[in-house]
DNA sequence: CTGTTAGCGCTTTCAA
DNA sequence: TTGAAAGCGCTAACAG
């Protein structure tokens, strides 16, 4: 591998020279620009980016910190952001936490070592004031669903606590009184606010929320299983469900199959999140739909105006829009239903 | 931020001194070991791993590139890659391709040009001998699915031809006679291999391939929609289907139901790839299961031991176990169906 | 046992 | 309009 120096000579010229002509940074003549091209492609010269970034303090890289990118809820933000960052010219680089504390603070170090230029962080432990006393706050962070006054990271938050009402207010309006919830286990607000909204909707409508309806499991297809199957086993009926995340939702509605109750026949099921899956499941699933690629994209933008362009403004909270998208999944309450339960 | 000589001032040592306490790379007596190691924790320094690179030549970072991190079998690819990296202490540079030739090269050049220490490539270009000209050949790389002799990189094979073949078998063994096929548009040779395993195994039992009853699309849900779409507006007849991977699958299924086709009452499907979704998915898909996590493991280990542990031996050729796993899409030939076809 | 020195490959003053 | 020189923060000879 030739260096920068390998081509000054091979061109007879200073190294400076071929950094600029190679940058376009300054004026170079004609001949000197030639002969410096030249040599570029006839050694075949990549500039080392190492070298480059120990050099600008800039490294053209960011870190992505997810709790799980095979979830396609996740997977589909990280694609925004990778798509944008590729874009821009930076790369990115994928951290799942695993909703691992220790994790979070791992790779919350490891990129601040690696010098990143920034990063999204799509946290779900609570302790994130502590997290972020990890690194160096003036390194540009853009934090997913949390929104602190301590924290000076700008923020793109959704609606939690609306989508959930809306999405139990859909069921109740459909008829449904009885509704069960299950929801991530972890205490992180997106859910726990979710969850909140289910409650207050219930309130409204003088619905009780009944604790034996509410189930905590992790945010994965067998979570949504064990959640149906633990409803199914315990003595309070329902006739419809609020899941926390689309996935659960899924799980949720193959577990009740697998004991013989229908979706949305016998049970309505709401889901949250509307990734690309929901659209194709059978039944489709009725959720509340939050905008998953353009998420990653915004959240890239907010952090390139920081590292490119020279903002250093107060910190930003975004909001991301939410829909209820209803689909298969949710049916009036049959009139055979309510007489049975 | 500090950095090594204000450590090494603060003190009283040399850089060099510091840097062998924290790398423990020579023995230091205690007293010096113990000022070093309080200057350290009262200035909270932490070493620049950027400059670390540049010395030491290696990153401690590796490149993954990938058509798209938000098709769940290249996700959970990816997070058997991220798990056994983080483990090693090494992080990984998230490349989706989209399966564009020139992203793929810019991602090869990119990635180069950092200075990972090794690459994973899940290609789906067939020019791939040139793509790897693009770089320096000792750059380590396992490249997926494909395995030239023209090719010094490692490579984690799965049996492609195998698995189409024995999907179709099964789909035979159940009566079908006329089975369709959907596969991903790109002539890249996992899924030509698989459709080959497709028709090799018609042709054993005897039965036509008919070019009508082969579409090719995009490897999404959509690719799915638009096969059974395609095949549905034909004039052939076909009471089985196999897909070139999951996704296209359940994009299938979720058509069919749309035009008041039941699966697998009407139409048999079978998929490829095992992702957890078809597991879930109702009904539940029967497919070839591939290892997607474990993959991503050892396609690590394989560049592992050529980053870390020295193995400088020859292209190494590993190949992935599959297995047919029957689930509810496929039964057999209906009687109905047999007199009416 | 530890410090000095050189240098990884690049960019950026500064000087000409 | 260009070159020389310094230096980003670290590690690895080499000396002592």
């Amino acid at each position: 591998m030739s260096t920068i120096k390998d081509i000054a000579r091979h061109a007879g010229v200073s190294a400076a020279t071929v950094s600029n002509v190679i940058n376009e940074t300054r004026y170079v003549s004609p001949e000197l620009r030639d002969r410096v091209m030249a040599a570029v492609s006839e050694l075949e010269y990549r500039p080392n980016a190492v070298a480059k970034s120990l050099r600008k303090k800039r490294t053209s890289t960011i870190g992505l910190i997810a709790p799980d990118n095979s979830n396609p809820f996740f997977a589909e933000v990280a694609k925004g952001v990778e798509d944008a960052g590729f874009r821009a010219g930076v790369s990115v680089i994928l951290c799942n936490s695993d909703s691992s504390f220790d994790r979070e603070c791992s790779y919350l170090q490891l990129l601040s070592d690696k010098q990143v230029d920034g990063i999204i962080f799509i946290a779900t432990t609570p302790e994130i004031d502590h997290l972020t006393r990890l690194i160096d706050p003036r390194l540009p962070m853009v934090v997913f669903y949390r929104q602190s006054d301590r924290l000076m990271t700008d923020s793109l938050v959704v609606d939690n606590f609306g989508g959930g009402y809306l999405a139990t207010q859909h069921l109740i309006e459909l008829g449904h009184r009885h509704i069960a919830c299950v929801a991530p286990a972890s205490t992180n607000s997106p859910s726990s606010l979710r969850v909140s909204g289910y409650r207050q909707a219930m309130e409204d409508a003088g619905l009780a929320v009944e604790d034996e309806l509410l189930f905590r499991g992790d945010n994965r297809f067998s979570g949504g299983r064990d959640g149906a199957r633990h409803l199914l086993a315990g003595t309070r009926r329902f006739t419809a469900l609020f899941a926390g995340n689309d996935v659960m939702a899924v799980g949720a509605i193959r577990e009740f199959r697998d004991q013989g109750i229908d979706v949305p026949r016998d049970v309505s099921v709401a889901g949250f999140d509307g990734i690309a899956l929901g659209e194709v499941t059978i039944p489709a699933l009725t959720t509340i739909v939050q905008p998953r690629y353009d998420a990653g994209h915004r959240a890239f933008g907010l952090l390139y105006q920081r590292i490119e362009e020279g903002y250093n403004g107060p910190p930003r909270h975004e909001s991301l829009g939410i829909e209820l998208v209803v689909r298969e999944s949710t049916m009036p309450l049959a009139q055979s239903q309510k007489e049975s339960k």
